[in-house]
DNA sequence: ACAGCCGTAGCAAGCGCTTTCTACGAGGTA
DNA sequence: TACCTCGTAGAAAGCGCTTGCTACGGCTGT
C-alpha cells in the first residue's frame, strides 16, 4: 500500500529511527547515511504520515489563520501576507526545514464558526493561530473565546492577533497588532471638518464589532471637538461591511437627512455602495456630497473620483503577524503594538457647496 | 495534562472503545450510556486528538482548497462558498456530524507552492482537495501535478476542480467544473463588434494560464469571424491579473496603437487599472474608449461608468465544488461540467466615435 | 596500553485513538 | 427448559512515527 518509514529504512539499510532523524534534521547523522536515506526517500516517493508524526511528537505543523470574510480583500491581503511568512522558506525549497501548512479559515463573521474553527484547530494541535480583523463585543462570546484561547495556548499553540485589539486579562496571546481605527477615524472626520462640512452622515459597520465601534468613536471625537455633538444618532446608520449595505444605508440616510454634505463609510467596500447611492440620488461626488472610506483597498484609488480613505498597512501587518506566529520575530513590549492609520486625501472629498 | 479518551472513559465508567463510538456515532450505543459519556466529555472539556484519530482511522477531516491569489475576490468568493458547504452542517450545531476542517491554501500562482501544498495535504491525509482557478500550461508542471493528484486519489483523497479545465488522461479527479471562458470571451468581443468597434485592444493575463488562453481565444474567434484577424498580436499585451498590470499594459497599448476604440481586459481587476490608464491618457469612457472586464466581481457594478463584463457564477460554482468534495452531490456525467458565462452589458461600453 | 569520550545508530516504548473480535445478558423460539 | 439471536460493551492489537536510552567502534589523553 502506501510507503512507510519502515520501507524507507529497509531500502536504505538503516533503522526507522535514523530515517526519522534524517527527515527531521534534529540529530547528527553521518553524511553518507543521510544520502542513502534521502535517495531511498526519493526512489520510493515517500511522504511522511502527518498524523502519525504529530501524534508521536505531540505537535503539528498546521498554522490556522482566521478571517471574517474571505471574499473581502481586507482579509485576503492580511491572510496572504501571513501565509507567505509561514509557508516554508520562500518558495521551491521543498524538502527540509520548517515547512508549515498555513491555512486560512473563513468564519463569515459568525461567532459560532469562530469557536468551531478554534476547536478544530485545537483538535489538530495547531502550532499557531492568527486571528485577523475586529472582534465581536458580546461578553459571552468574549469569555468563551478567552477560555478557548487559554486552552489552546496551554497546549502549546502560539496565538497572534492581527488587526484586533488585545483581550483583557489574557496572556494566552503572544502578540496583538491593533490598528489605530479610532485615530484614523478621527483624522478622516477632521479632514472633512476642515473642508467645511458640518452635516456628516456615517454609514457604520455592524454593531458590537470592535472595528465598527472604534472607527465610529474616532468620528464622534472629531465631531465633538468641533462642537457638533448633536444629531449624532440620526446621522448614523449601521449595516454589514458590504457594498449592498452601503448602498441601502446611504439611500436611507439621504432620505432621512437630505442636508448632509458628506458621507463617511465604514470601509471602502461600503463606500463604493454609498457612492452608487449618492449618484443614483442625482447628486455628484464630490461637488454635492463628499464620500470617504476606510482601509485603502487596491480598488479605491481607481474609483471615480478616487476615494479619500484611511490607509491601513494590511500587508505589512499580516506579514508581521505571520512572523510572530512562527516565532521569527520578538513580540512588541507588553505584547501589544498599535499600527498607525494614514489619511489618504483624494478626489472624492471636497468643500461643500456654498 | 491534556484530557484523553481514557480520562473520559474513566469518568463515564465505560471503556475507551465506547467513548470513541459515542463520539463517532458509527456504532449502536445505549442511550443512557451515550448520555453519560457526553456528560463526561462536557465536564472534562474534552477535545479529540485529531492526529491520533487520523492515524488510527487512516483518514482525516481536513479538506484543502487551493487558490491562486487569496487577496483576489475571484478566489475568495469561490473559496468561501466551498468552505460554507464543507465546514459542518450549517452553523452552530457544534458537536456531532461531519465537522470537516475546510482550509484554504494560497499558492500565489506559483507552481512550486501548488505542489508543495498538495504534498502537505497529502501528509495530512486530507479527505478532499479543491483546486480553483486556471492551471498553468507548462507540460512539466502538468505532469507533476497529474502524478501528485494520482497519488492523492490513491490515498483516498477526493479531488475536485473548480473553474479549471479537466486534466487529460486522469481519472483521479472526481469532478471538474470548467468555466466557459472561451464562450464568454467570444460573446464579449461580439458585443463590442456589434457596437461598431474594429480596433480592439486586449490586455491579457499571464501567459501559459488556461484562463488567459481561453479568454483570448474567444476574443480572437470573434475577431476572426468578423474578418478582423490582422494585428492580433500587436493589440495584445500580457501581464499579471492585477490592477497595476492593467494600468501599465493599457498605457503601453494606447501608446502603441492610439487608434483603438475599445480595451478588453483579462478580468475586472485589470479593467479597473485599464480604466484609470484610459482616463489618465485624457480619454473618456465610454465616449472615447470602451472598456470591458471579465468575472463581474461585486465592485464592477459600482465602477464609474459601471463595467461591462462577463458574469461567472463564482459562488454557485464554489458551493457545488464543495458539495462534490464532500460527496454530497453526484458528479456530472463524465466528471466534467461546463459553467456558462453571461454577458453583462453596462455603461463602460458604447459605440465608437464617428 | 587502558580508560574515557565522542560520534552514530539501533531498540523499544509509547503517543491517543479506532476497530475487530469476543463476551455476556436478555428475549424470543421450539 | 435449552438454544439462538440480538443488542451492547470490553479487550487488545495495532496505526506510523518520535525519542530516551543503550550500544558500539574508533580516538584521544595520560
Amino acid at each position: 500500500m502506501t510507503v512507510t518509514l519502515a520501507d524507507v529504512a529497509a531500502r536504505a539499510r538503516v533503522s526507522p529511527a535514523t530515517v526519522s532523524r534524517v527527515l527531521n534534521g534534529n540529530y547528527p547523522v553521518a553524511a553518507s547515511t543521510r544520502d542513502r536515506v534521502l535517495r531511498a526517500v526519493d526512489e520510493l516517493d515517500y511522504v511522511l504520515n502527518g498524523p502519525a508524526s504529530s501524534l508521536a511528537a505531540a505537535t503539528s505543523d498546521l498554522v490556522g489563520i482566521l478571517v471574517n470574510d474571505i471574499a473581502d480583500p481586507f482579509f485576503g491581503i492580511m491572510a496572504g501576507a501571513a501565509q507567505g511568512e509561514i509557508g516554508g522558506p520562500g518558495d521551491g525549497s521543498g524538502r527540509g526545514g520548517g515547512e508549515k501548512l498555513a491555512v486560512v479559515c473563513n468564519t463569515g463573521g459568525s461567532p459560532e464558526r469562530e469557536l468551531t474553527y478554534l476547536t478544530l484547530l485545537q483538535r489538530q494541535r495547531a502550532a499557531a493561530v492568527v486571528l485577523t480583523g475586529g472582534a465581536l463585543e458580546d461578553p459571552a462570546h468574549q469569555a468563551a473565546m478567552a477560555a478557548k484561547l487559554a486552552k489552546l495556548a496551554d497546549a502549546g499553540t502560539r496565538i497572534v492577533f492581527c488587526g484586533r485589539p488585545p483581550l483583557p486579562d489574557t496572556d494566552a496571546v503572544v502578540a496583538a497588532l491593533a490598528f489605530d481605527n479610532r485615530g484614523g477615524g478621527r483624522r478622516l472626520t477632521e479632514h472633512l471638518l476642515e473642508l467645511g462640512h458640518r452635516r456628516i452622515g456615517y454609514v457604520a459597520g455592524p454593531l458590537e464589532r470592535t472595528t465598527t465601534r472604534h472607527r465610529l468613536e474616532g468620528h464622534r471625537e472629531a465631531m465633538k471637538a468641533a462642537g457638533l455633538y448633536a444629531d449624532e444618532e440620526s446621522l448614523t446608520v449601521h449595516g454589514p461591511y458590504d457594498r449592498r449595505s452601503g448602498y441601502d444605508a446611504t439611500l436611507e440616510l439621504l432620505r432621512r437627512a437630505p442636508e448632509v454634505t458628506a458621507v463617511v463609510a465604514a470601509n471602502d467596500t461600503v463606500a463604493l455602495g454609498a457612492g452608487a447611492a449618492v449618484r443614483e440620488h442625482g447628486l455628484r461626488i464630490p461637488e454635492d456630497v463628499s464620500v470617504a472610506g476606510f482601509d485603502d483597498l487596491p480598488f479605491s484609488v481607481d474609483a471615480v473620483p478616487a476615494l479619500t480613505t484611511v490607509r491601513l498597512p494590511l500587508f505589512e501587518a499580516g506579514a508581521r503577524a505571520g512572523r510572530l506566529a512562527m516565532g521569527k520575530e520578538t513580540p512588541p513590549p507588553g505584547g501589544i503594538a498599535t499600527i498607525e492609520a494614514e489619511l489618504m486625501v483624494r478626489g472624492s472629498t471636497a468643500p461643500p457647496r456654498g
